[in-house]
DNA sequence: ACTTGACTTGGAGTTAACTCCAGGCTTTAT
DNA sequence: ATAAAGCCTGGAGTTAACTCCAAGTCAAGT
């Protein structure tokens, strides 16, 4: 696969897909004799993982650790297991919050739409 | 109360209560005479909406937005509440994604552990 | 042979959201 | 009266995460 059809296929721009490489991100991905990218299928899952991991604003910065840690084999199973359950402990509590802020903008939808209602009632009602 | 005491409370560093006042993202803070601030109850109270709010991701722009609108009066609340319907819609859609990370993560993790008890199981065999 | 278009690299520029700092003004303690 | 502490302002600096760009290579079409 082209960077094109990649960064067509998973919604990234080409020179995101270049950085995430460059900076150890991704795994780096194989050239052809002119030194042109051909993504594999492993390759697309990569940054999909990637992808989805930031979308839920994992840092950069442990990501790329992961990778390397992935690329240095079999010796390193605990230490990525230990880094993936300190990012999930984050992002529950992550979640958490957010919850906590959805329910506050709730209540404040709530309270707009009460004070609309009755804005509107006092309208029908122009003798009070 | 005073910019230290609101800083400790809320847990904000004073430069960025000055910072989210210089920008219109808290109404203006009232001064003593000699020119310092004097937060009241009511900017505590800001100040920590917009803690929340930042805290879920909701960006400083639309916050600063929402703070325009407020201080323009009633005439505003439809505004809000459609702004707040927006940002709750999004909010929504964020805390989806970041499900759907923790599941990955909750199965990247079993799959981590299997590997580490199959292994430890090997080391109690040596003979196989 | 020449142009076009997709790709390469290394490096500079951008954006959001702070964070830090210099220079200056009061009040309070010594 | 002098030093220290706390606050002020405007502006510069920082960080993370991209995003853009210039200059160059190569293959395919005209």
């Amino acid at each position: 696969m082209t960077i094109t059809e990649v960064s067509e296929k998973l919604g990234i721009p080409q020179d995101t897909l270049r950085y995430y490489e460059r900076i150890g991100l991704i795994p780096r991905v194989n050239r052809n004799k002119n030194g042109i990218r051909d993504y594999t299928e492993e390759d697309c899952k990569w940054v999909e993982f990637i992808k989805c991991m930031r979308s839920a604003g994992l840092p950069i910065e442990i990501l790329i650790e992961y990778v390397a840690l992935f690329q240095q084999g079999d010796e390193t199973i605990e230490a990525r297991k230990e880094l993936f359950i300190e990012q999930r402990k984050q992002l529950i509590t992550r979640i958490e919050d957010m919850k906590k802020t959805l329910e506050r903008l709730d209540y404040k939808i709530a309270v707009y739409e009460q004070a609309i209602v009755k804005k509107e009632k006092e309208l029908r009602r122009p003798e009070h």
